[in-house]
This record gives C-alpha cells, structure tokens and sequence, in this order.
RNA sequence: GGCCCCGUAGUUCAAUGGAUAGAAUAGAAGUUUCCUAAACUUUAGAUGCAAGUUCGAUUCUUGCCGGGGUCACCA
C-alpha cells in the first residue's frame, strides 16, 4: 500500500514537474491523529522543484493522485503538508491481503522473509560467584528480545552467552566457603546454588575487611594492607593452583560452578530466556593467551621489562592497553580475544557478532575490536556492541557491595505476588483452576516486568523504583495482555455463537468506523516497525507498536459493537479484524519474549 | 583533566529535521440495562541556558550550566 502510493507520487513528480525521483527518496508519514487523512507527504522540500508555494505544490500533486489511482479517494493540504485520505474500499483489500482466514499464524501480517544473514547474540555472561541482579534482567531480556527481532527480520539468529567461570572471584567465595561453610550445600540449606554461592563470597569480602583494619591498627597503611591481608593472599595463591589445575581446588571449583549453574538455570527459565551455545571463559582464555604471543612476533603488540604484554593504541587516540599481567595470568581482554576468535571459527558465514553489555564497557569494546583489527582478522568490522544504560534505583546506583541491589530471583517473585493480589482484588479468578490461576500470576507479573524494562530505549539510562515501577494500568504489560484476553473473549463468543469468520465477503463491506480504518493500517505497519526495531536494535520500539495497538484496539471496543451488528459480513469482518488484531499483539509481544493470556 | 552519554509535564517515558511536542501516572470531572471498567472519554500541566545552520530545530553545530560513565596488572 505503501508502496503503491510512493511510486505513484514518483510519477506525479515526473508528469507534472518533470522531475526523476526514486522510491527510495519519498518518504511517506503517517497522518496526525488531529488531520484527516492516512498518510502525510511533506512537500516543503519539494517547492524549488515545482516553482510553487508548498500549498499549491501539495494541491498538484494531490490531485494527481486521486485521478490516477484507485487507493487515494481524497486529499487535503495544510501548509506544506498534503494528507492523503484513502479509498475505504483499498483499506478493505488491504486488510483482506493482511488476513489470511482462520489460520492466522500464517498471515501475511508478519511473514518472514529470510534473508540468509547468520547472526550471533551474546548476552547475560554473569559471573560465577553471585546471584543475577535487576541490571541482568534488563541484560537478558534485551538480549532475548533483540534475538527474537532479528529473527522477526530474517536472520539466522545462535544466542550465546559467555561464562566467566574462572578467576579471583570465584576463588574468593570457595575460600570463604571452605573456612566458614562447614560443608553446607544447597541440598542441606535448602539455599538456591547460586545464593549460596554469593552468600559466601559476601562472607569473604567481610572477613577481608577484619583483617584490613586489624593490619591498619597494627601499623599498616590502608593500601598495604589491602594488598597483603593474608585472606586474599590465599585467595590468589588458589588460583594459582587452579591454573596448575590442582585436584583438589579443581574439585571444589566444578563443585560450587555446579551450585551456580544449577541456580542460575532455575533463574533463566523462570525469565524465559535461553541460549543455543554456551562459552566458557575457562575454555576460551589460553586461546586469547596464543593470539597474544602471535600479535608480539607481529609487532602489533609488546613486551615490557618485567614481562607485561601491552598494546599501545596512542595513535588511535587510546591509551596503551595491559594484555597479560607480569606474572603471565591473563586479564578480561586476553579472554575476550580469544572468545570471538573462537565464535568466528564456529560459525564462518557469520555476518554480525553482537555483544549485549552495558554502556559502563564502551571503552573496553572500542578497544578490543581495535584489537581484532590490528591483528588482522578482517571479521572485527562486524563486532557489534549492544551497550544498553544502566539501572537506577531512587537511591542511586545499584551496588553489590553495599547491598542496595535487587536480587533477579526475589523481584519476579514479587511480581507474581503482585500479580495474584492484584487479580484476587478484582475478582477475576472464577473458572481458574489453582494451577492455571498460578500460571497466570506468573504471565502477567513477568509481563509486567519485562515491558517495564523493555519499553525503555536500550541505550537511556533509566529510573527502577520498586516501590511505584511496576504498575498493571496504563502504558503496561498487563494493559496489553488485557486487551488481547478481551478479544480472546469475543473469539470464544463466536465460536459458541457458531459465526465462521475465515471467508468473508469484503465486496460487501463498506462504511467503516474511523477506528477500524485506524486498526487495519496499524496492523499493516507491524512489519516495518520489525525491519526499524531490527536495524537499531531497540525492543522499545516494538513496545510502543504494541501498546498503540491495543490502545488502537480498545478504542474501537469501546466504540463498535460486534455481536449486535445486524450487518452479517460486517459482523464477521470485525471478528476477524479483532482476531487479527489478538494475533499481532501475542506476535509482537512475543517479540519482547512476553506471554499473553486466553483470559484474564 | 581527556574521551563518551544524558538534561522534555510533579514523576516515569515518547517524538527517521516537519503540523498545535505525544503517552502513562499522580490531580480534576465523567462513562456499566450492551462483547471482561486491569477499559473508555474530557480536563490541566514540559523541551536547562545562549547563539548558529534551515522554509522549519526536542532532534544538527558551538559555547555555557547541571547529572552520569570511563580512562585498573578488577571483571
């Protein structure tokens, strides 16, 4: 439709002022709420070409169209503006192009089209020593997201995170567990794997703190005595083993990354995420430690005298880089390289390797793609990184050290909690039974969560007040889910009432209510608002789709009566239109890796 | 200090250089003999400051003011 109109404006240009133009070139609008008319093309631009004020250049073209197309049936000009006003009958064809009858997963509204690009999405890549936090969750869920709507666009999408599963701190939570723990397991506390993990190395950090201060009352100063608490003295001395794969802190080291894991499971599928192909950093770091040795015979980087490997990017207005620690352990880069190096060998038609990670590591990708450049690998054009703002609490910045941090596990169980009471207020649990109630409270809680932090632009910053945040009216989850039970409701009428909607008579219909016109474009726009989520990978745009839509929806709810419609064909084109309308919603909430219910 | 990001109704968020800057929430006032009122309707309320580019600037440029991030032999 779109399409037509764009082509056919080309050709107005070129009859009436002889001027070539490309489709590409024409950009059409929708129409303000307060003009009538569907699209709105701005002639401003446009007055040097036709030698007339904007007004007269909009009436030419405008009167163009109506005579030489079948889809605009009027048109009218608001200084530079000219809004097209389209033929009820083209809005009929295009919602009878857009539905396909009763199989409505297959509608032409939302078919992909592959495009035959693989992409990988890395996301979540926690660490192995505490729990998941409110950052992760946003982490997560636009990393999920972001999959889902490049899929939506036509890529071959592997989800992936990396696991860093090795290093200091992990060290310090199983020191702290083998002095403190006296054998407790999560089968013996009843603790989640991964809580117990972090409360151990919460048990640490408070236990170097002791040994800090007595250090400072027996002359130290602070900074010694940081490095030399004899606590973190054994704790490096652990990784040392470690490395040396030492048998029995290799044991205890699977051991507690098995308690986390197992945590971390229950905690991803409770979120609803999941991964194709997981890394560990346990696997890929020697890889990262070889291309380093090679990039010193290269020249790209060197070796200073007490045996550091750095890189000096100066030249590229950077700082020089530490690669490999003097004693030869490696650092977070060392890892990094050799983690993509191994993601562009496991998957070599790889088009765009994307890493979801906050904006606070800018500096950190800027430099390692630099680095993959330097090195020669021609595929570090294609790293890209998804840096999305951090989450802040009323209080300020999360911090796990000072305990002001929202534990993943905890704020979905408040929000099911949130859910049920909020549904048992309304009275809306008749004809539940206990489990489906259950299951509902989860939908509607996480729903509630994930498009608070997804319809938020990735890259902004934004506010999480526990308190107020997490609403289930107005711009919500819940708002959305609402509106697709409540057509959920009418489909089930229509199917008592035995009303087959899957052939319709479109010829016959006719007088259309502004909010269906409304409702069938909003439809047809799904798939370019997909190709505009995918190309600025923002699930925030598809959320606003999706709540325009429904709020589109009720609008016509309140409006249009369905069931007393005496018209039978128009009867069933609002069925459909409404069942349509249910499916774009549960498709594109799916986008956002939001559930929506039958009823609710 | 260098580099990067952000300042929009009381609050939380929108706005490919386009019309009278949209929503939600909190406030005020309404809508239920009719398909689920977690809804709908009406109302009031905002672009940090100053220049510049443009037919047109929340958007682009520069300066200032304010907030945040980053520049680790942490990850």
């Amino acid at each position: 439709m779109e399409l037509q109109i764009k082509e056919a404006i080309a050709r107005a240009l070129g009859s009436l002022y002889n001027h070539e133009i490309g489709i590409a070139e024409i950009s059409l609008q929708p129409t303000r709420k307060d003009f009538e008319g569907t699209y709105t093309f701005v002639t401003f631009p446009f007055g040097r070409i036709s030698k007339k004020s904007p007004e007269a250049t909009g009436e030419e073209i405008g009167s163009f169209l109506v005579d030489n197309t079948a889809e605009v049936a009027s048109f009218n000009t608001v200084k530079g503006f000219l809004n097209l006003v389209l033929s009820e009958n083209s809005q009929v064809e295009l919602f009878g192009r857009l539905y396909n009858g009763a199989d409505l997963s297959k509608s032409a509204a939302f078919a992909i089209e592959k495009n035959g690009k693989t992409v990988v999405v890395e996301y979540s890549s926690p660490n192995t020593n505490k729990p998941l936090h409110l950052g992760h969750l946003r982490n997560n869920f636009l990393g999920y997201s972001v999959s889902k709507i490049l899929e939506a666009s036509g890529h071959d999408v592997v989800k992936v995170q990396i696991i860093n599963d090795r290093g200091i701190h992990i060290c310090k939570s199983m020191l702290a567990w083998l002095r403190f723990g006296d054998g407790e397991s999560p089968e013996s506390s009843g603790l989640k794997g991964d809580h117990l993990v972090g409360k151990y190395y919460v048990a640490f950090d408070k236990a170097y703190k002791v040994e800090i201060a007595t250090l400072v009352e027996g002359g130290s100063s602070q900074e010694e005595a940081e490095k030399q608490a004899p606590i973190l003295l054994e704790a490096q001395e652990m990784l040392k083993k470690w490395e040396r794969k030492d048998p029995e802190v290799y044991a205890l080291w699977e051991k507690m990354n098995g308690w986390v894991y197992e945590g971390f499971n229950r905690t991803y599928e409770r979120m609803g995420v999941n991964f194709d192909k997981l890394y560990y950093e346990s696997e890929t770091y020697l890889i990262g430690k070889d291309k380093i040795a090679e990039g010193i015979e290269k020249g790209v980087f060197y070796k200073k005298e007490d045996g550091s490997v750095w890189v000096d990017l100066s030249d590229d207005g950077l700082d020089e880089k530490l690669l490999l620690r003097k004693d030869g352990t490696s650092v977070y880069m060392t890892q990094d390289i050799g983690t993509a190096l191994m993601r562009f060998e496991d998957f070599p038609t790889l088009s765009q390797l994307i890493y979801t990670v906050g904006n606070e590591q800018e500096y950190h990708f800027k430099v390692l793609f630099l680095i993959l450049k330097k090195l020669g690998y021609s595929w570090a054009e294609a790293c890209y990184h998804l840096s999305y703002g951090m989450v802040d609490l009323p209080t300020g910045k999360m911090k796990s050290r000072e305990g002001t941090v929202v534990d993943a596990d905890d704020l979905m169980q408040e929000m099911a909690n949130t859910a049920e009471s909020r549904t048992k207020e309304l009275g809306k649990i008749e004809g539940f039974s206990e489990e489906q109630a259950k299951e509902l409270y989860e939908v509607l809680g996480l729903g509630a969560l994930k498009y608070f932090l997804l319809k938020v632009d990735p890259r902004r910053r934004m506010l999480f007040d526990p308190a107020e945040s997490i609403e289930f009216q107005g711009n919500t989850g819940p708002f959305i889910q609402y509106t697709h039970a409540r057509i959920k409701s009418i489909l089930r009428k229509a199917n008592q009432l035995e009303i087959g909607f899957a052939e319709i008579a479109f010829d016959t219909i006719s007088d259309l209510h502004e909010t269906e016109k409304d409702l069938v474009f909003m439809i047809s726009q799904y798939k370019e608002r997909v190709a505009l989520a995918s190309a600025e990978y923002s699930p925030a745009i598809m959320a606003q789709y999706v709540y325009d839509l429904a709020k589109e929806y009720n609008r016509f709810y309140a409006e249009v009566s369905i069931f007393n419609e005496a018209d039978m064909e128009k009867r069933k084109f609002r069925i459909a239109l409404s069942a349509l309308a249910a499916e774009t919603i549960k498709v594109s909430m799916g986008l956002l890796g939001v559930e929506v219910p039958e009823k609710m």
